[in-house]
DNA sequence: TGACCCCTGGCC
DNA sequence: GGCCAGGGGTCA
């Protein structure tokens, strides 16, 4: 469940597994993940094609096929890009690139939230998808000068203005209360009256717990586990952990909803 | 800005 | 059986 560390590792183990192999056959099946696409028309396209080139923007995936033709990915909540054998059956798969010899890339998303949209490769970038999108919160990392001009022009709570992806392209629910807890900054705080000093922790803060997230994402193995699956350990801070006492002063942390997701956050640590 | 929708599985 | 879930989109 894929945010921009996760969405990373996507383009990272896509280029380990596909880039420079020719796909022998593509398939998707018709649905939702497809949108207004003919599933037909996404195998003939990309049949025999060779991925060149793979890119992230946020949470988007950019792949390109032999100089022309452009895929553009989003995993929504559940995707995710698996290997497989050939022959391996793979639930709620919704798309499938068969390489040269043998092995099956497999775009696996049972909520059916993510999608796949073809598009020239020149015009990609130019999708509106993409163009909306504010600076990439990995690539270009936020600093002190570049939240007080984003976060400057907003009244809406804090919280919800690093989660709009034109604001900064790539956080999610989990990576925002991160790092507002990193920056003791509370998530109910009004955006546009934050203080230098803590849009300055808060600059720092994005940056480490992208990094922190993206390191226990690595090397690329055959399978990418996300770091929050069912049944897996918690690595977070104090994401997922209303109830216990905070790492840091041991107050119980606590959870509330805003903008219809939960926010976790420390009553004491966070002002 | 908030309500609701899209989907399905996992957990209590 | 009901609630929850990290994505985005639309509508009033």
């Amino acid at each position: 469940m894929p945010e921009l560390p996760e969405v990373e590792h996507a383009a990272r183990s896509l280029r380990a597994w596909m880039q420079g192999r020719c796909i022998v056959r593509a398939a998707a099946e018709r649905g939702r993940v497809l949108r207004d696409e003919d599933p037909r028309r996404f195998a003939r396209v990309l049949s025999g094609r060779t991925l060149e080139s793979v890119e992230r923007r946020g949470k988007y995936l950019l792949l390109i096929f032999d100089r022309e033709v452009g895929l553009l990915s989003h995993l929504g909540m559940t995707g995710k890009l698996v290997l497989r054998e050939a022959g391996e059956v793979e639930p709620y798969s919704r798309a499938r690139f068969e390489l040269q010899g043998g092995q099956v890339v497999h775009f696996r998303d049972p909520r059916k939230f993510g999608r796949l949209r073809l598009a020239p490769a020149r015009r990609l970038a130019q999708q509106p998808e993409i163009a909306a999108l504010g600076p990439d919160a990995w690539e270009e990392p936020p600093t002190l000068r570049s939240l007080s001009e984003s976060l400057g022009r907003t009244k809406r709570p804090v919280k919800l203005a690093l989660m709009d992806q034109s604001v900064i392209a790539g956080l999610g629910n989990i990576q925002v209360a991160e790092a507002l807890f990193r920056a003791h900054v509370s998530p109910r705080r009004r955006a546009d009256q934050l203080r230098p000093e803590e849009l300055g922790r808060l600059a720092t803060a994005i940056r480490e717990s992208l990094a922190f997230t993206l390191a226990r994402l690595t090397p690329v193995q055959g399978d990418v586990s996300y770091v929050e699956e069912p049944g897996a350990a918690n690595p977070f801070l104090i994401y997922g952990k209303a109830g216990e006492p905070c790492p840091l002063c041991g107050e119980k942390l606590r959870s509330f909803s805003q903008g219809g997701r939960t926010t976790h956050w420390c009553p004491r640590c966070q002002r």
